[in-house]
Formats: structure tokens, sequence, C-alpha cells
DNA sequence: GCCTTAACGCAACAGATAGTTGCAATAAGG
DNA sequence: CCTTATTGCAACTATCTGTTGCGTTAAGGC
């Protein structure tokens, strides 16, 4: 996506230090209140180099969150639509239950930038997890659906509903509950 | 619950307004990055007065949300389950969308005190929406359910879950999905 | 009505953190 | 090797939290 590379001449290095150490700062300390000092220093860069990048400190998180959030989304292949399934939502429980998935997935008002970006972060989970059932109907698995995505919304959120919400642990028991839902609701 | 009453002589009224004025930053400025200052000017009080009364700017917040959680939770009696299920779940997309409802239903770290609130207000909830299924039992309109408030959890969860992360509008039509779920999970 | 005293107002303070600025030091690339 | 973008450093300003001492006010007993 980069057009002209060069821009920062020995500046990539010193981003990819940045980042971490937010990630890191957010991890161990838990919530969004990081001090950029703290990150300066856990990045062995000066103050001065952050704020000259990321002129204020929610510029700072976004940046990190964001490439952060550019992992590739794995999507299972297991054979069968019930573990994939299974699979799907165990991945979400356990993003929902790190700290780093707390403090990102946030529903605080925050920054408009920060609720666009949990919007785009969703849909494309929900994409690539209805493509778990595409392949279903392809095996004959399963009748097609005109909206997997939704279906797939509904089984994720009681397990995040219940992570930020209710914070009652999430058994394997109620992942299998909430897979059987979807089943049924494809049956 | 308050043993001696005569504590605080001209203070019972002083707390009102500090409170008021809490919910209303909170509501307007949206998140709880209140300043104390900006709540002492709109109670039309001292910053002083505030600091004596709650030591930590956390200590208010939780004040000001404890005085405004206490407020009764009204339980539906329209008649069928149909309606009573449809006004609770109307009531949650209400409170969830309304900026004081976001705001106090972060899903951030936040004080695990904060947490502890916000895990007590939704049992509190399901138990007085479980009451409407029970009076739907005793009416003969549907089969007794052991778990009538995990039935209502999972009512309840997509709608949360909308409203705060996929932040789509959520229809009237969404609504009614959910409660028909509900009550066919009951027949 | 007066007098005690708890509660409030006021102003000035300390401490932490965000964000800025000017200049010197350094490292990449031609 | 030399230019130049980038970084380090130190000293600043601004804002916000939380504190302190003292004068002022109002409630409630007498």
């Amino acid at each position: 996506m980069t057009i002209a590379e060069p821009a920062h001449r020995r500046g990539k290095a010193v981003d990819d230090k940045i980042f971490a150490a937010v990630i890191d700062v957010i991890t161990t300390s838990g919530t969004l209140a990081i001090k950029v000092d703290e990150v300066a220093r856990a990045a062995g860069v000066n103050k001065t180099t952050i704020y000259r990048r990321f002129p204020k400190r929610d510029d700072l998180v976004l940046a990190a969150v964001l490439a952060q959030a550019e992992t590739v989304i794995p999507i299972p292949d297991l054979g069968t639509l019930r573990a994939d399934l299974t699979a799907i939502a165990k991945l979400v429980r356990d993003t929902v239950t790190s700290p780093l998935g707390r403090a990102l997935l946030s529903a605080s008002a925050d920054s408009s930038e920060l609720a666009n970006l949990r919007v785009s972060y969703w849909q494309l989970r929900f994409a690539a997890a209805s493509a778990v059932i595409d392949r279903a109907v392809e095996r004959g698995e399963c009748q097609a659906s005109r909206n997997g995505e939704l279906l797939i919304e509904l089984m994720v959120a009681p397990i995040h509903f219940r992570a930020t919400q209710v914070g009652i642990e999430i058994s394997d028991a109620f992942i299998d509950r909430q897979v059987e839902r979807l089943l049924a609701d494809l049956s």
C-alpha cells in the first residue's frame, strides 16, 4: 500500500518498537490509561520521537491498535462445520477474555475512530466466519443460508456479553451450546 | 441503611446536586473522562467540597453511578409473555443506546468496583425479567423453565452486542426476532 | 434570638502527565 | 565523506488531580 517507502530512513524499526511497547503496556497495565513516558521508556525511545510521529496520545494508541488488528484472521478448516464453528467461538472467547482484547473492544465512547475500527473488526470476523458456513454448504453438510453473518453474530454475541458484562467464566459447555444453536438454525 | 442521619447537616441536598451534575456531564460529554472542576461548576459547588466527600475522582463517579443505578427496575405486566418480553428488550435497547448507558456499561477494565456494579446490574435485570416468565407459567401460557435467567441473557446479549460492538441500529424487527427465539425455547 | 460547630467557599499550593520547542548528536544514503 | 533527515536531550507550558489553611455561612440546640 505504501507508495514511496523512503519516507522514514531509520523510522520503520522505530515504529515497530513503539507499537510493540504500546501493546505490551496495554496487555500488562491493563487499560488504555497509558502514559507516553512509560511507552517511551519501554520502547527505548525518547518521548519527543513518539510525539513527532503521533501528535496526540490517541493517535499513538490508534496506530498501535491498527497495526495489531491487521493480523490475519485465521479461518479454521477442520473438516466439519461443528468443529470449525467451535474453533471460531473459542478464538472469540480467548480474544474477548484477554486484557488486550478487553482494552481494544471497550464499549466506551472513546474516539470515533476506535469505534469504526471495532465495527470493521467484527465485520471482518463475521465475513471470515461465514466462509466456514459456505464451505459446509458446498460439502452438502447443511442447507444454504442467505445470512450466515447474522447467524455468526448471534453465536458470538452471548460470548462477548458474558465476558464483558456478566463477568462469568465462559465454559466449553456454553460454547457448545452456542454452536449447536447455530447448527439448529441451519437445518 | 443510614443509622445516624444528622451526619451531614446541609449535606444531603449537596450530594444530590453533585450526583445530578455528574450524570449530566457524563450524558453530555459522553465518556467517563469527567473533570472534577467541571462537575463542581455544573453543580454550583466548590471543588473542595467534592473532594472532601469523595477523596478520589473514581469515588465520585462510582457514588453517582450507584445512586443512579438504584432506580427501580420496572417489571412490565402487559398480559402476555410476548408483550412483556418485548417491553424488556426495548428497554434494554434504549438503555444501551443512550449516552449514559454506553458510558456506564463500558467494557473497559475501569475500576473493579464499577465492574462489580455492572455485574450486579445485569443480575438484577435478569432476575426481574425472569419473573415475567414465572408469571407466564402461572398463567399456563408456557412450560416451566428452570433457567429463565439464562434465556433472558441470551435474548439480551445480541442487543447489547449490536449496540456496543457492531454499531448497527437495532430495529424493532431485530427485537422481535430475539423475543420469538426465547418463546421458541420455552415451548 | 444567640452561639456553637459542622459544613462550605476561596485561593494558593504540590504533583503528575500531555504536549512543545530549540539545539546538539547521530546515522542513512548518495 | 558529506548532506540531511531523524533522533536524543533538556527545559519548558498547560491541564488536571488532589491538598491545605483559613475565613465564612448556615443548621440546630439552648
